[in-house]
DNA sequence: CCAGGACCTTGACCCAAATCAAATGCCACA
DNA sequence: TGTGGCATTTGATTTGGGTCAAGGTCCTGG
């Protein structure tokens, strides 16, 4: 069983924060950011580490800085689903929820910016930029989450495996403010299983889908965890929907 | 194409409203609550109308008072998923957004409780008891959504159908604040291919499912819209998830 | 340099659900 | 009382992805 997470006491001020304007913090200034800032602690955790156990007690609440978490949801007999993926600058935790609904699992190695849940939730009362901003958050994992739905019910694994690189790409992009085009390098900090766990198949099909989308040119690996797409367009292409991914928030 | 609803002059009050203490307007009293009630005002759809197109503008916002909705989105090729189901007290439509991201269907005779979007967006600003329901609701909603994550992406055939029916037996329960027990009857107001659709299965899949469950005894028809359930236990040991159902909220 | 183990790939076979194709039941309405 | 239009059921057949079973690759540590 992993260890507890370091509070690592290296951490950045809010002003050069990565995730300074996407994250829950992003529509506060001056004396809202520097009470955030007096409240916030780091946590480190490494690639496999486990943050929380679905039904634990869960007393933080807290932002994605860097590295990637996925939210896993499982059937007694052991059937996992990932019903959700953890990207920098997405919120971590539920304010008015004292047990976590599900596992959460560092899939890569993870940097967390952490609030106290009960200080949060009143921070949360108190201060209506918060809790609009995380309103807007949620909606927006809402609106992921039905994305998620379709994938599952209606695409076949060549189109699953195409939708998920589609989806990391858009977010590594939107992270630097830019679109995805032409010849793009796509990180890809999952194992096979993991990446099955998120689409609903097996992680031999993963693996042939992989080497199928590979065989026919559509992408390129370098190594195991990094993914060359030589055209995004024709990876869109693959995963079946024809949407330009809407405006760049 | 259907007619636009009715907007209908008959209204009921909001003390004597089915919904009142589930809704948005949950947390609202005296002056908020008048507030909201001079805004209001009914829309009605009959069985298979749509209520609004993906992408068409959306003026208002607003609650299911009665019947039922669907949330559906599609591929180019004409697959279908549908993403959320709307049931009494369930909220429709995004603050803050112009378009409608979703195709909503009426998939019973529905009657929702409107707000025009501006004037309702910012009675979200002014007022934090209308904000912090709206974000419950919003967190209960994306619970809902992950839990149809592992539904879609792990169950089979005969566990999703069984899913489906507990997850309508308890909604019915909800309402009437009581916990589903033993023999129940459950009104199921969509056709074999909406079940089909939020499913991720075909109109024959579901059909024929039905009718293993009926042949062994899990359910009894009456009609083709109405489900007994000779035991609610029987029923959630076939839904694959052997939970409680959770604190009864 | 080699051994062990985690992770990944590939092959053979199987099965649950999709697809294709009729029937059947069930109104509403002439 | 028939008739057209649905929704639904049922049957026959196909197939995509699961399951089971080897191997292969690449670290890491002795």
């Amino acid at each position: 069983m992993p260890q507890d997470a370091a509070i690592c006491a290296t951490q950045q001020p809010c002003e050069i924060c990565p995730i300074r304007y996407r994250a829950v913090c992003a529509h506060c200034e001056g004396d809202e950011l520097d009470e955030l800032e007096s409240m916030k602690f780091y946590r480190r955790y490494e690639a496999g580490q486990v943050v929380v156990w679905a039904g634990d007690r869960m007393d933080f609440v807290g932002s994605v800085v860097s590295g990637m978490a996925g939210l896993t949801q499982q059937l007694e007999d052991g059937r996992t689903q990932m019903v959700g993926l953890l990207l920098p600058s997405d919120f971590l935790g539920r304010p008015g929820r004292e047990m976590a609904a599900y596992t959460v699992t560092a899939t890569s190695d993870l940097v967390l910016c952490c609030f106290r849940r009960k200080p949060f939730e009143k921070l949360l009362i108190d201060n209506p930029r918060i809790a609009s901003r995380l309103l807007e958050m949620t909606l927006d994992e809402l609106d992921a989450a039905r994305d998620w739905l379709l994938l599952l019910g209606r695409k076949s694994a060549r189109e699953k495996i195409a939708s998920l690189l589609v989806i990391l790409a858009r977010r590594e992009a939107a992270l630097i403010k830019r679109r995805p085009e032409g010849r793009i390098a796509i990180e890809l900090p999952l194992t096979r299983e993991a990446m099955a766990d998120y689409l609903g198949l097996t992680l031999e099909t993963v693996s042939r889908q992989m080497s199928a989308l590979k065989r026919e040119g559509v992408i390129e690996l370098d190594g195991k965890r990094r993914v060359i797409v030589p055209s995004f367009v024709r990876l869109v292409t693959e995963s079946g929907d024809d949407s330009d991914g809407g405006p760049l928030s």
